[in-house]
RNA sequence: GGCCCUGUAGCUCAAUUGGCAGAGCAGUUGACUCUUAAUCAAUUGGUUGUAGGUUCGAGUCCUACCAGGGUCACCA
């Protein structure tokens, strides 16, 4: 229930007040012939051309969110701020009458209220450019006032900004009121939909086909990771959120689509952190006629590509470092990676026992009982990872933790698996896919019997999909990346949060 | 889940050894027909996250809980 405090009960009190004089504060019809950038814009060009007097005749109509009030005795400025910009209004009791000046002045009308301002361009003697207001209609009163930020427009249109809404939770609790004050909160999301669209514009003129597919699966997979579960009340079924898009995906392949992606929601019921949501934006393609050292390429290039669309450069900033998204990236194998940073072979302890002693020997501290192939990982992830800031591809992984890629030419441990990182955070992960049917049935038994029923990382068997590889696969690249964290990079923003507009919180009490 | 940090006015933050809970901004009232982080004068506003405890006295110390952040674990 709502407990007005002390600056919305003086706002209910105007809302009265306004209702004594006859004016709506939630009125049902409006009208707007200019977004505030081309009210600008066109005042501008007529200057240029026609001359300033020819300009002043523009008749616009501006709506938008009051930002700033200054009344200055008979005559009044606000600032009103739209999603195109801002701009001034310049009220006068000349212009709009003692009766309806009066509810300015007695400040009827607040910051954060939204108005239609009806008038004419002009610039006023300090050259700021302004609707001369002969109408303003209050179109939505404003209740609750939002968290104060006092800007300074600068001549060259930059907005300077003072005073914060900072409080991390209330920001993320309250977006809405977040992006309603902190304009480059609003920029990040209007970067996010660019790079989102920048990604289609690159696999649809690739020749891949965007499809969709279930969120909702009776079998999970294509990940390790602990599902959501939830229930269907007419079929009395369980069905799991999806961990990942890749056995649907495969499965078009043998339907006949050379090409494919997707771009969604995965769901993963694990830790909360500032690279990982409970529900994230993923992007897989899977790819025919190619293999791990194609996608490759693709990667490099898909990459420079957003990016240049985006930012118009390859090279960014992220958190203070300098990093260069143009191709080539080394490409580094997993193993050299480890011997390199950690200074082991791995391929000297082939058993996890001895994997795990050398490890504890080095001063590393594992949970006992891990698999050979998790263990590697653990090395990588301790010693390799936090310094892959420049884009890198991590080849060839252990057999054991990746149960949908190719074995490597060279040995049985390896397989043709590789994932790229930035600013060490993992960005993707890629396979020459596997599509032998029998190899395959055989993986999912290994995971089964590598990993206990109760772990989070039991891969369940998925018949059909064996069903569908036995009818062909053809060979086949496959990719997967984290869309949420490319926005990260590409906005220099530190948390996943930071570029989800409703991240993940426990209930407010 | 473990450990560490944080929570004070609408916002951003103070508060000495445990000793009267404060400031700026905004809000309110007044002045001002070209201001622009307007200015000037006056002024309101507090269950210090919640519940207990210690104490003559708690924002401050102790315990539990709630929420957020960090970190470790987990995340092939």
């Amino acid at each position: 229930m709502w407990q007005p405090n002390k600056l919305e009960s003086e706002r209910l009190d105007k809302l009265a007040r306004l209702s004594q004089l006859g004016i709506e504060a939630y009125p049902r019809r409006v009208r707007r012939t200019h977004t505030i950038a081309r009210a600008t814009a066109e005042f501008e060009a007529l200057e240029n051309n026609d001359g300033a007097e020819a300009a002043e005749g523009l008749e616009v109509t501006v709506c938008g969110r009051i930002r700033r009030v200054n009344i200055k005795g008979k005559i009044t400025f606000m600032h009103i701020e739209d999603e195109s910009g801002r701009v001034q209004i310049l009220l006068r009791v000349n212009e709009l009458g003692e009766e309806f000046y009066d509810a300015i002045k007695e400040k009827l009308i607040d910051t954060d209220d939204f108005v239609q301002a009806a008038g004419t361009m002009m610039r006023t003697r300090a050259g700021e450019i302004s609707v001369l207001t002969h109408e303003l209609t209050l179109l939505s009163k404003s209740l609750s006032p939002l968290p104060v930020i006092k800007q300074q427009v600068m001549d060259d249109g930059t907005v300077i900004e003072y005073g914060e809404f900072s409080d991390i939770e209330q920001r993320y609790r309250q977006r809405y009121a977040d992006l309603a004050v902190n304009r480059n909160v609003r920029d990040v999301f209007r970067k996010r939909a660019e790079i989102i669209r920048a990604l289609r514009r690159f696999f649809d003129t690739e020749g891949f086909l965007e499809v969709e597919t279930p969120i909702l699966q009776a079998v999970y997979g294509g990940a390790a990771a602990r599902p959501f579960v939830t229930h269907h009340n007419q079929l009395k079924q369980d069905l799991y959120l999806r961990i990942s898009f890749e056995l649907y995906l495969k499965r078009l392949l043998v339907g006949g689509y050379d090409a494919v992606y997707e771009i969604g929601r995965d769901f993963r019921n694990e830790g909360v952190s500032y690279k990982h949501n409970p529900e994230f934006t993923m992007v897989e393609f899977y790819k025919a006629y190619t293999d791990y050292r194609g996608v490759m390429d693709i990667t490099e290039r898909l990459i420079a590509f957003v990016a240049k669309e985006v930012l118009g450069r390859t090279q960014i900033t992220f958190q203070g470092q300098d990093i260069e998204l143009a191709p080539p990236w080394p490409r580094l194998t997993l193993r050299d990676a480890i011997k390199q940073h950690a200074e082991i072979d791995y391929m000297d302890y082939p058993t996890a026992e001895a994997l795990e002693a050398v490890i504890r020997g080095n001063g590393g501290s594992v949970a006992p009982g891990l698999p050979w192939g998790k263990l590697v990982s653990h090395l990588f992830e301790q010693y390799v990872e936090p310094r892959l800031i420049q884009p890198t591809f991590i080849v060839d992984y252990p057999r054991d933790i990746s149960p949908f890629a190719k074995k490597v030419d060279y040995d049985d441990f390896h397989v043709e698996r590789f994932e790229f990182f930035i600013a060490t955070m993992e960005m993707g992960n890629a396979f020459t896919e596997l599509n032998d049917p029998r190899d395959q049935e055989q993986r999912f038994l290994e995971m089964a019997k590598l990993y206990r029923d109760e772990d989070d990382d039991a891969t369940p068997l998925d018949e059909d999909y064996l069903r569908a590889m036995r009818y062909g696969m053809p060979p086949n690249g496959g990719w997967g990346m984290g869309v949420d964290r490319l926005v990260m990079l590409l906005t220099d923003q530190r948390s996943i949060r930071d570029v989800l507009l409703y991240p993940h919180l426990r209930e407010e009490k």
